[in-house]
DNA sequence: TGGATCTTTTTCTAGACAGCATGTC
DNA sequence: CTAGAAAAAGATCCA
């Protein structure tokens, strides 16, 4: 179909696609068009990475935009928030507005409502929705991204039901639902009323095969020799061939070879494998190739100064790296670009977070070694998974075919890798919502935000869920929503009258923090906890069970007790242990745990009885296996969360916890979120519990301890400015307001514009530097090598939450 | 006795959404 | 009721 052939879209459209190159649509974006998307109609395009699935969306949203209407387009992860909001922003120069919403990061400049296209993650999406987001009613077109993710346990859920409420919200709405080729796509375009395109085009020709021995069979029966050298493996015979394997595009041979992802199913393995490949790709550089790589390895080091940067910079600078979550984000971001760039020639990556980061294309080959999956719970990957990651290989326009080989160490897998994987059609997508953490949650915002008043409003509500489409066992639905409403009332979040349903005040507040209610009831339990026990003598008997100790059931909430123990004077607010929260936001399931290995256990155990009477609850007995292990995890992620607000460096925490430097920045971001909902929350039960959450949660933010709180919350003075300004004896905001200008100069290094910018935020009235010189007096730890390095990897971290998503 | 090789036991394990209100050096 | 691989520890063999 010809660019000009488009029904129902803006005027300037076909000769914007031309300037792209594009004069033709590819035969299943035809085939969309031709189904309706341009004129509103619903779609589910079930086809592969790479086939123009963008511009499927491009084309229902310019059009639905240029009818006066407002699209939103639903991603997955924030990384691809913000590349698909650099991808539709070159729609502004014809007027149209696009902005970005996800957790950390919020286009500015103007309403999201006068915004004519907005990208989100479906989190977002539900929380816009609960919160009651005016301009969700004017969207005229929405478009879920990778909508096959509904299969997912965890977070599907939310996807199937924010598409459901949105639909709900405005009858209208045009769906245009994007899937990786699937078995039931047919299945999800009835449920969602919509025209099915479904197809495995693709721009460029893939090749699936399974190498084993000496030989590499490809799907079309052909065999190629591909020799394994004496010990090597054979992901680095496969390397070594692509990288040989030197034809572009129009078959001409050029100076490059092709570059190989590899996935592998576990981080250690990634970095044992690209520390292997290293030495197999480095005879193949260039002397150019070399220096440049150099000065990215340098980079990397930069970054941080952890063991982990050190082995990925030691690869990259021999031309393979390895990618996974433990990164830094700058990490990823070099490692990404550099690939991109063909500098590096090998990734080796774990396969979930590669496989939704779409800079990770491979030139030539993607190469999947062991197929099984980490931690066998969740069984065997499925054919979805692998096609979706033997996806990556090929680039459309720049190589002439990708090839996708699985590794097989006998005969018999050779066979069985062909007859599950290469051959086999992707399973089909299944709903996981009828699961009761998912429904929790969902459950409780659905009554909460007014979409069901009744126990029959709320299972005529989940009717128009996928879950409803798919089942036939009527009654398994009902019995869960049953068991998760006594769940929600019997911890307050509900009130259930003759079938009518109300949210209580604490359940909208949950609701709309976008709290998991069990994460809310812990988070409860442990401010009530502290209020019963708070000032209590150490050791004294601790009641194991909280029947015990309520004993005075006269007080209702925590803070009449508090404030009687206040009266009698036994009652500090301020004895509050940081540890002590950071435990008890830790240990709800909103919150990942770190692994307890062999010899933590022995030590977590010592650091709980001597720090027992810190948490907020009762320590499970030794007896309970599974709730003591947690509860000792807990601690072991309260401990790093702690060691960070302590002013710890980076390289320290990684250490001592085994944990990558990206996965720093991940407890300590989830950490702000639970304690700023636990601020909240505090104040729904009248805990007085609320200026030390606050006081926590600004610790774990800045990352410095107590006595730099103050001072780190002025704008422009992080954790390191506030260290010096603290040695200069400036204690707090307010005497940063009156200090000697010297001093605070001093205390600076002399930088003038920083001085005036920083006392101008404390609020001084003269700010200007002018004429003043550094006080001579004041002693600046000067940057010893070691310190600039703790100073970069602070930076780092603060970099990751604010601008992390460019 | 040393060390090479084989066998058994133990250890370890992917990912990243969300509130609120704005900015590190 | 988890599975599976790698690392560590132990066992065996032979010069």
């Amino acid at each position: 179909m010809d660019v000009a052939d488009l029904p129902g879209v803006p005027d300037w459209l076909p000769d914007h696609l031309r300037d792209d190159g594009i004069e033709q649509l590819y035969p299943p974006q035809a085939e969309a068009v031709e189904s309706g998307v341009t004129e509103g109609q619903n779609i589910v395009a079930a086809i592969p990475t790479a086939s123009g699935k963008t511009l499927v969306a491009e084309l229902a949203m310019l059009s639905a935009v240029a009818r006066g209407g407002k699209a939103l387009y639903i991603v997955p992860l924030r990384a691809l928030a913000s590349e698909k909001q650099a991808e539709f922003e070159q729609f502004e120069q014809y007027g149209h507005s696009v902005g970005v919403s996800t957790g950390n990061y919020e286009s500015d400049g103007g309403w999201l409502g006068d915004k004519d296209i907005v990208v989100a993650t479906s989190e977002k999406v539900d929380s816009l929705v609960r919160n009651d987001a005016p301009w969700l009613e004017d969207l005229t077109c929405v478009v879920s991204d990778e909508v096959h993710l509904v299969d997912d346990g965890q977070r599907g859920p939310t996807l199937e039901v924010t598409l459901a409420k949105l639909r709900r919200l405005n009858p209208d709405l045009q769906t245009v639902a994007l899937s990786a080729t699937i078995g039931n796509a047919g299945e999800l375009a009835g449920w969602l009323d919509a025209e099915l395109v479904d197809s495995d085009w693709r721009p460029i020709e893939l090749q699936k095969g399974v190498h084993y021995g000496q030989a590499l069979h490809l799907e079309d029966g052909s065999q190629h020799r591909l020799a394994v050298q004496n010990s090597e493996k054979p992901t680095a015979a496969i390397v070594r061939d692509t990288l040989q394997d030197d034809h572009d595009e129009d078959g001409e041979v050029t100076e490059e070879g092709g570059s190989t992802l590899v996935f592998v199913n576990s981080r250690r393995n990634a970095e044992a494998a690209a520390g292997r490949l290293a030495s197999t790709v480095r005879p193949h550089l260039s002397a150019d190739e070399k220096a440049q790589l150099e000065g990215i390895a340098a980079e990397i080091r930069d970054v941080s100064d952890t063991e982990t940067s050190d082995d990925l910079a030691d690869a990259v600078k021999d031309g393979a790296a390895f990618h996974h979550a433990g990164l830094a984000r700058g990490h990823r971001e070099l490692v990404e670009q550099a690939f991109q760039d063909r500098l590096v020639k090998v990734v080796c990556a774990t396969p979930t977070l590669a496989a939704g980061v779409n800079t990770l294309a491979a030139r030539r080959r993607a190469g999947l070694a062991p197929l099984r999956r980490v931690g066998g719970r969740d069984g065997p990957l499925s054919v979805l998974e692998v096609h979706q990651m033997m996806g990556r290989a090929g680039r459309p326009g720049l190589d002439p075919y990708g090839e996708a080989v699985l590794v097989a160490s006998s005969h018999d897998e050779l066979d069985e890798l062909f007859e599950r994987y290469v051959w086999a059609d992707p399973e089909p997508v299944r709903s996981k919502l009828a699961a009761e953490p998912a429904l929790r949650t969902h459950i409780l915002a659905t009554v909460s935000s007014g979409f069901a008043r009744s126990r029959k409003g709320l299972l005529e509500f989940l009717e128009q869920t996928l879950y409803a489409s798919q089942t036939d066992e009527s009654g398994r639905l009902e019995r869960v929503v049953d068991d998760v409403l006594t769940y929600l009332e019997r911890n307050g979040f509900l009130e259930v009258e003759a079938g009518e349903l109300d949210a209580t005040s604490l359940g909208h507040t949950v609701s709309r923090l976008y709290l998991d209610p069990m994460s809310a009831a812990e988070i409860v339990d442990g401010l009530e906890y502290w209020a019963r026990h708070a000032g209590e003598p150490d050791g004294s008997d601790e009641p194991d069970t909280p029947e015990d100790a309520t004993a005075d059931g006269a007080f209702s909430t925590a803070s009449e007790l508090a404030e009687e123990r206040e009266e009698s004077g036994d009652i500090d607010p301020d004895d509050i242990s940081a540890l002590g929260l950071y435990h008890l936001v830790s240990r709800t399931p909103d919150m990942y745990q770190l692994y307890l290995r062999s010899g933590d256990r022995e030590e977590y155990e010592m650091a709980l009885y001597e720090r027992e009477d810190e948490l907020l609850g009762p320590t499970p007995s030794e007896f309970e296996d599974e709730r003591f292990e947690d509860w000792l995890s807990a601690l072991k992620t309260a401990r790093l969360l702690e060691d960070w607000a302590s002013e710890v460096d980076e390289e320290t925490i990684t250490e001592r916890y085994g944990v990558g430097p990206g996965d720093i920045r991940g407890k300590v971001e989830t950490a702000q979120w639970l304690l700023g909902a636990a601020e909240s929350l505090a104040g729904e039960v009248d805990s007085d519990a609320a200026r030390a959450i606050s006081e926590a949660r600004i610790r774990v933010e800045h990352g410095v301890r107590e006595e730099l709180v103050d001072l780190a919350g002025v704008r422009g003075v992080g954790r390191k400015r506030a260290r010096r300004l603290f040695e200069a004896g400036i204690g707090d905001r307010a005497e940063l307001r009156d200090a000697a200008k010297p001093v605070v100069l001093a205390a600076l290094r002399g930088r003038r514009k920083t001085a005036e910018n920083v006392l101008e935020n404390a609020g001084h009235r003269d700010p200007s530097m002018e004429g003043v010189e550094p006080d001579p007096d004041v002693e600046v730890s000067e940057a010893s090598p070691r310190d600039s390095e703790e100073d970069e990897d602070s930076d780092v971290g603060e970099d990751q939450s604010s601008l992390g998503d460019f």
